[in-house]
RNA sequence: GGAGGAAUGGCAGAGCGGUUGAUUGCACCUGUCUUGAAAACAGGCGUAGGUGAUGAGCCUACCGGGGGUUCGAAUCCCUCUUCCUCCGCCA
C-alpha cells in the first residue's frame, strides 16, 4: 500500500505514475485526502478531550488522597462529561480511519521510471533473448501427447482424483518433478538463499501483507471451516515471516528460498491455452524472496534476474526477457520482469518466472522495517522471483528435447534424475 | 477434545485500581577514566499517530488481540488467540 504521507505531499505525481498502469486515481486521490483532512480533525479534537479528562482524572485521584470526596464527586462527574464527548468522536474517528484504510489499499503500487506505457503483453518491452529454438521433426508431438506415450504425467487420472488442473506425475515424471525440486533448490542455496519449509496454508492477516487479500481472493482456494488459503505462491509466507518486524541493517539483505506446491483456481480461463501443463490448479514452484535496504534494490532485482537467466540457460532452454508494461504489471509491483521459454512443439512463448521488486508496498503493509543509520525505523524493501515454475519448464523440455528415441534430459539434470532418456 | 495455569519493552523479570510508558537486571549506545581494552562510574536506550520544519518540544494511543466496568486499568470482568502442565486420541 501506499503510504498517506507519499500522497499528501505528491498528488500529481502519485496521478501520473499511476495513469502508467492505466490507473485512472485522480477521483479516488481526492477522496483519499479529503477524509484524511477531516480524519485529523477529528483526531485531533479527540485527542484534546483525553488529555482533558486524563487531567481531570489525575486531579480525583489528589483529591482522594487528601480526603475531600466531595470535591472528587464534582470532578468525576466533570471527567464523565468529557469522556461522554470523546466516545462519540472516537466513533467517528474508527469510521474515518476504516474508510481511508479502504480507499488507500485500492491504489494499485506505482510503477518505478523504467516501465513502460502500454496495456496489452504486446506493450511488454523485450530486453533480452538467447538460446536457438530447436527445429523439430515434421511429427513432432505437444507436450500432453508425449506425456501419454510414455506415461509420465496422467491428466485423466487427476480429474479422477481431484479434478482438471490437477494432473498425477507417474515414474520417470514423478522422478524429473523431484530432481527438479532438488536442482532448483540446491542452485539457490549455492549463491546465498536460505532453504524455507513453509506452511502452504495461510491465514488472511499474511493474505493481506503480501497483496492477495483483500481483492484476489477469489483467486485463492479457500478452506472456510478454519478461514484459511491455500498458498498461490511461496512468496506469501517466506515473505510474510517479516511481517511486524523491524529488522537491523545488519541483517539485509535477507536472501530466502523455497520449494511449494502452488494452487490457484484460476477462475474463467478455459481453452487451448490451459491445454497440458499449460495451466494447472496446482503446481510445483521454487521461489526467491529478498528483503532489501531501499537503495539497493533495484541492483538486487537485476542480480535475480540474472540468476534466474542463469537456471534457463543451463536447462538449456531459448528464452526471452521481458520488462512488462504498466497494463500488464501486477497490482503490487513496482517493475517486474517475465521470463518466457519457447515450447517448440506448440510454437509459442510460456512465461516460467517473474521477477518483481515491489519497494515499499509489500513492506507498508506487512509493517516490514529495519533500523536506518540513524536508527529509526523504515521500510524495506520486498522482491521475489519464480526460480522456477515447474510445468511449463516441463512442456518446454519435454517438446524441445524430443527424438526418435525418446525424451532427452539435459545433462545438468541427469545427477538428479538417474536417468539420461525418458523412453 | 476435556481440566487447570500463563501471556509485560531485545531478553529475563517486578508491578495486581491512582504522576506506571511502566521497578530492576542483562544486552545495547554515549561520556568519564585508560596508550588501548576490560572493570568502575554517569547518562541514554520502545512503537505508532497528531502537532511542529520529516528539528526540539508537546499531546494521544499501545503491557497477546478485541470488548466491558470505573472519574481513573498493565492491574477487575467477558471473549478470542497462543504457550505450558495433566488426561484422552493420533501420524
Amino acid at each position: 500500500m501506499i503510504q498517506i504521507q507519499y500522497i499528501r505531499d505528491n498528488k500529481a505525481e502519485a496521478i501520473s505514475r499511476l495513469a502508467v498502469k492505466n490507473f485512472n486515481a485522480a477521483e479516488l486521490v481526492e477522496q483519499i485526502l479529503a477524509i484524511d483532512i477531516a480524519k485529523r480533525k477529528t483526531q485531533q479534537e479527540s485527542e484534546a478531550l483525553s488529555a482533558e479528562a486524563n487531567g481531570v482524572a489525575k486531579q480525583v485521584g489528589d483529591l482522594m488522597k487528601q480526603g475531600k470526596k466531595t470535591e472528587a464527586e464534582e470532578f468525576k462527574s466533570k471527567s464523565a462529561a468529557l469522556k461522554e464527548k470523546a466516545k462519540t468522536l472516537d466513533e467517528l474517528l474508527k469510521q474515518e480511519d476504516e474508510k481511508l484504510f479502504n480507499l488507500l489499499v485500492l491504489l494499485p503500487n506505482l510503477p518505478s521510471a523504467k516501465v513502460p506505457k502500454g496495456k496489452t503483453p504486446a506493450d511488454n518491452e523485450k530486453i533480452h533473448e538467447e538460446g536457438t529454438i530447436p527445429q523439430l521433426a515434421a511429427n513432432a508431438k505437444p507436450h500432453w501427447e508425449l506425456t501419454a506415450q510414455y506415461d509420465i504425467i496422467d491428466f485423466e487420472l487427476g480429474v479422477k482424483l481431484t479434478g482438471a488442473g490437477f494432473p498425477v506425475y507417474k515414474g520417470k515424471g514423478a522422478r524429473l518433478q523431484r530432481a527438479l525440486i532438488n536442482y532448483f533448490l540446491d542452485k539457490a542455496t549455492a549463491v546465498g538463499y536460505k532453504e524455507i519449509q513453509p506452511p502452504i496454508m495461510i491465514n488472511r492477516d499474511s493474505g493481506f501483507g503480501t497483496g492477495q487479500l483483500p481483492d484476489k481472493d477469489g483467486q485463492m482456494y479457500h478452506v472456510t471451516v478454519d478461514d484459511l488459503f491455500l498458498i498461490p505462491t511461496a512468496e506469501v509466507p517466506i515473505t510474510n515471516i517479516y511481517r511486524d518486524v523491524i529488522l537491523k541493517s545488519e541483517q539485509l539483505p535477507i536472501k530466502n528460498c523455497g520449494y511449494t506446491p502452488c494452487f490457484r483456481r484460476e477462475a474463467g480461463s478455459y481453452g487451448k491455452d490451459v491445454r497440458g501443463l499449460n495451466r494447472l490448479h496446482q503446481f510445483d514452484k521454487v521461489e526467491i524472496v529478498q528483503v532489501t535496504h531501499p537503495e539497493k534494490s533495484y541492483e538486487t532485482l537485476e542480480q535475480m534476474r540474472e540468476y534466474v537467466a542463469t537456471l534457463v540457460r543451463d536447462l538449456g532452454l531459448p528464452f526471452r526477457v521481458l520488462r512488462l508494461c504498466g497494463g500488464d504489471m501486477s497490482f503490487a509491483s513496482a517493475l517486474t520482469y517475465d521470463f518466457e521459454v519457447y515450447s517448440a512443439a506448440q510454437q509459442k512463448w510460456l512465461e516460467i518466472s517473474s521477477v518483481s521488486n515491489f519497494e515499499t508496498f509489500q513492506s507498508n503493509r506487512l509493517k516490514l522495517r529495519f533500523r536506518d543509520e540513524n536508527g529509526k525505523p523504515q521500510p524495506a524493501h520486498t522482491l521475489n522471483g519464480s526460480a522456477l515454475a515447474f510445468p511449463r519448464i516441463m512442456a518446454a523440455m519435454l517438446e524441445n528435447n524430443q527424438t526418435e528415441k525418446g525424451i532427452k534430459i539435459p545433462a545438468a539434470l541427469v545427477p538428479y534424475t538417474g536417468f539420461e532418456w525418458i523412453d
